[in-house]
DNA sequence: CGGCATGTTGAATCTAATCAATCCACGTGG
DNA sequence: CCACGTGGATTGATTAGATTCAACATGCCG
């Protein structure tokens, strides 16, 4: 469970005696290959994703295959805690790369909020942190530029990852194909191509095997028009 | 508070004890006019904000005057409850037409999530439901057409105004000009203007003086690929 | 080595944006 | 009562950003 307290100790801050009832949580722990569902939309689970390694998206299918990415998920994260409070699904979580996870009973959540109100509180807050970033996806799809969701996305994941210890020196993973930025983002595969081309020609980022570096942090910030607010960092977040 | 009760009892269930505590609620009283910010992006409010009547929207602002609204509110909504776990408003909150508030310290919630858990819960859930309809809109935004975003959008907030008796009969108040429409659904005003004329050539949906009548409600579903599942509302849904 | 997923590029097309007038409904004041 | 002002709605003409279709390259894995 140390990424989880990792994650939500970058969003708030435990007690000891909180930190110890969370690594008292019972889990089942399981290996997924990569683009497996792990829930699926109209699903009722009885338990919680924990994510321990590797990345995971939530999504919906619509008609004639077209998807939409809501939201990427790293270590630490915890994409379907409103399960918790919403039994059904409205949308599906999947792997994007092979990924452990573990799977922690709604029962023994259900506990922990309870014995320990400021968990529940912090837990809470972290959907509400959530909200917030599908509140700047939205804005990215209704008025910004294709390129600027891009470089916004690269930022957003940059300090997620920074945050749980998993980015550093303006280089992190980035596992998604292109497809998989073009349904995040409202695009077309090639249209992502493009930009990518045109960014690596600014000299912004670089994006190659899986690997994002970022030549130019404040260049990308400004271009992408990127307030970190939204992500309610517990700490101050690195230039 | 009855708005309140009533909203919460849309997506939940009260005992009579919980919906006296609700009734106790201090509240101070506002009418404000339309096109009002009510909190602005980067404040730190020490109340909530619960609307009693006229429509309200939180929106975020771009560069050169680009706007993307993210919800609507209606009467019961509690648009700014997030606040009270992340302080720093990520984006603003405004009336759309002219409106009363009731405002609510921090304080008094906090202190009644303690007493009554389960209203605690209520009220998470109600964020949840929120996260929801967000990830619906990026849905929207990302994959959707003009014409089945606008269609989407009239289900929506036919249904949730309907969830507490503000609407009936395929009819519903819709104060929202088309500029304001434009901005919640990334697009622009001309754009929404013919496709609200091809929406009317179709006899699908007449609007007309802030009034929605939806002439065929089972073909607007079809067309907006609608399923009422993401507001997660209590009470099965009208056909 | 072969096969398949992913990435790349070109050309044509299209949806929706942009720019620019004009129209209409409504409220106000002379 | 009517002229005027204003905000919103409507229409036309043009443009731009992104999509679509198609072909080809690259790289990884069995």
């Amino acid at each position: 469970m140390a990424m989880l307290l990792r994650k939500l100790e970058s969003i708030g801050t435990l007690s000891d005696v909180e930190r110890q009832a969370i690594q008292g949580l019972p889990v089942r722990t399981q290996t997924l290959n990569a683009r497996q569902d792990i829930v699926r939309d109209g699903d009722r689970p009885s338990h919680c994703c924990l994510i321990l390694d590797g990345w995971a998206c939530r999504y919906k299918l619509l008609h004639e295959g077209r998807r939409q990415i809501l939201s990427f998920h790293i270590a630490g994260d915890v994409p379907d805690l409103q399960t918790l409070h919403l039994p059904t699904m409205d949308h599906s979580l999947a792997t994007v790369t092979k990924a452990t996870v573990a799977f922690i009973p709604h029962e023994s959540l259900r506990e922990l909020t309870v014995n320990f109100p400021s968990i529940g509180a912090l837990l809470w807050r972290d959907t509400l942190v959530d909200a917030g970033i599908f509140r700047e996806w939205i804005t990215g799809l209704g008025r910004r530029s294709a390129f600027e969701r891009i470089a916004h996305l690269f930022c957003e994941m940059y300090l997620k990852l920074q945050a749980v210890g998993l980015a550093g020196d303006f280089r992190c993973r980035m596992p998604t194909t292109q497809n998989d930025l073009a349904d995040a983002l409202g695009l077309t595969p090639v249209h992502v191509n493009r930009v990518l081309r045109d960014m690596r020609g600014l000299a912004l980022i670089t994006l190659r095997s899986s690997t994002l570096v970022i030549e130019a942090w404040d260049e990308l910030l400004r271009v992408a028009e990127f307030d970190p607010t939204y992500l309610h960092l517990e700490k101050p977040v690195a230039a």
